[in-house]
DNA sequence: TCGCAGTCAGCAAACGTTTGCACCACTAAC
DNA sequence: GTTAGTGGTGCAAACGTTTGCTGACTGCGA
């Protein structure tokens, strides 16, 4: 690998014209900026970041976790962030957590490391005081934290208002005559599962529908937990209409039914969350609570770039409200 | 951010002592061990891997660039990719290519800046000479190409038989009793287009079934690609198959064989590539030509972690075997 | 003739590590 | 009482950049 002063020798100047030259940093004559032009061109010579980055202190690098690229809702929201970040040329480094805390640890460990410029959050298992701890201890890294909360870090935050999203579903399906509907929420101590049953209870209660607490039911994000817990509840029969927690698990939903024989959205309705692009191509058209993930990741990343030259200015805490996308899944429930 | 050197005053020992407790490089005494690790402890102390990448000219950074992975298929592999560098340590860069050349070349300028120690080209559009050209001038970056064949790139290469699998896939058809059985494929200037195409005529052929040029489509891999052309060839009746170039395209056609009001499978099989596990989430469950993808995520990697050690050995090729993942979408075709 | 501003360019000190070389103190062997 | 080995340690030179400081030269006004 050719360096600066290969540079500079081959086209007879310093390294320090080389250098600036290159980064436009100081007047320098046409002649010499020609001659560097043309050498760096004959040598294929290309800067080391890593030099650069040691020098620096910026290392024009994101470091993003998430529980797994291959949700869509998490691939949708990482393509947002890095096309963010590609404008301004920052590099992302992706870490797939699992949710093991262990793993999330020894990534976090990495990215430290690394020197990272900022991090995304979107992944918070385990101990997350001792995630917070070690941020504030070892490098204060910038930190945005996407749909998760974490107490004690005092990070921006962009996340989806679940309530109202689920008061929208919920007040969706209601409009449409329901009176027996089902809340399927990711895990019990994630809040933003918490957020959205209590937006759905509020809705129906609101509505004087009491909810049964038999309807309310938890697993994780998967389209499997969506279609066990669909299993489980459509052979009680009775409810017409199910909220998922997300696409994924409402795909798991709507496979549950078919398996059943149950059609929808004749006999039961099913309501996804996060609008992902997928839904318009199962059958039926998955109605859904729509989020825009791709640009909640840009704006995620956008906090990120911000922070980076006002360190100090007061938290900031963006909320995304989602709207009913309308498809093929809902409809009135069947009559008794 | 504290440093070695501070480390080093504080355990009231030379900075190289330092050093060699840290990576383990040679004996130290018990006591000087103790008083260093307390010091780092007590400091929250991280290494920069900035400074190490600096010197040892190993940044133990993988740039991977992929079309979209928002793409089901990408995901799985990126996510296969990942798991295995996880276990050695490597960190991966993330870059959506969206089959632009003009930002894969920009990538590929930026992570040879980097100095990432390996490349993974799961995308490859433009000018693939040109990638080739500047990959073998500027770095002789050890890569690793899936599912794609770029001329005059001497590199390793993991790739899915779609000869064997299109061939596969017809043969399953044929046995099903079909006879008119179309094909969708990929852009028709990648290979593995074209390879599947082949596998298809000639299974085909080698029934005894003459292939009509008009059940022949290509389009791109999304979704709405195999909805479109699903519809117009629909549209015409006649097939009573349809073979599509991955699942998220037969996802597609699936779509629009509901909107027609055709039935999956009494009237019409569809067969998707790939086996992606939301395939076995929509109704009917896809049947699929599966590839293992995450394993030949795994395998990518670590066909880039031995070309670490071993620059110099002959160029190698791995052919994964794909096999017919039976769901619900394929039946007997219709009796007429 | 001198001083001064303006233009262009080079020197060398960082940045935070790894690692070859050298040194010291001690013990065992001759 | 030298010599040779051995266990423990430190010095200082890289690695490839950025950037503050300094200097050479030119042209201009006094």
């Amino acid at each position: 690998m050719s360096t600066i002063k290969d540079v500079a020798a081959r086209a007879g100047v310093s390294f320090t014209t080389v250098s600036h030259v290159l980064n436009g940093t100081r007047r320098v004559s046409e002649e010499a900026r020609a001659r560097v032009e043309q050498a760096v061109a004959e040598m294929g010579y290309s800067p080391s970041a890593v030099a650069r980055a040691l020098k620096t202190s910026e290392t024009f690098i994101f470091g993003v976790l998430v529980p797994d690229i291959t949700n869509p809702f998490f691939a949708e929201l990482t393509r947002g962030i890095e096309d963010r970040c590609w404008q301004t040329d920052y590099s992302v480094f992706l870490c797939n957590c699992d949710d093991d805390g262990g793993r999330q640890d020894r990534y976090l460990q990495t990215l430290i490391e690394r020197r990272v410029d900022g991090l995304v959050l979107a992944a918070a298992a385990g101990e997350a005081a001792e995630v917070a701890k070690r941020l504030a201890r070892s490098n204060n890294v910038p930190t945005v934290v996407v749909e998760r909360r974490i107490p004690g870090l005092d990070a921006d935050l962009v996340r989806i208002d679940h309530d109202a999203g689920a008061r929208l579903a919920a007040g969706h399906l209601l409009e449409k005559g329901h009176r027996a509907i089902a809340c399927l929420s990711g895990p019990s101590d994630f809040d933003i599962s918490r957020e959205r049953t209590a937006g759905w209870l509020a809705a129906l209660r609101e509505a004087g529908v009491e909810p049964r607490p038999e309807w309310m039911l938890t697993g994780d994000f998967s389209a499997s937990a969506g279609y066990e817990m669909a299993r489980s509840l459509l052979a009680r029969g009775e409810v017409t209409a199910i909220l998922a927690g997300n696409d994924v698990m409402a795909i798991g939903v709507l496979r549950a039914a078919a398996e059943l024989g149950i059609s929808v959205p004749e006999q039961l309705s099913v309501i996804g969350f996060d609008g992902i692009d997928l839904g318009g191509y199962v059958h039926p058209g998955l109605t859904s609570v729509g989020c825009p993930i791709h640009e909640m990741g840009g704006t995620t990343a956008s906090l990120l770039l911000e922070r980076l030259t006002n360190r100090e200015g007061s938290r900031r805490e963006v909320i995304i409200k989602p709207r009913i996308i309308e498809r093929q899944s809902v409809a009135a429930p069947p009559r008794t």
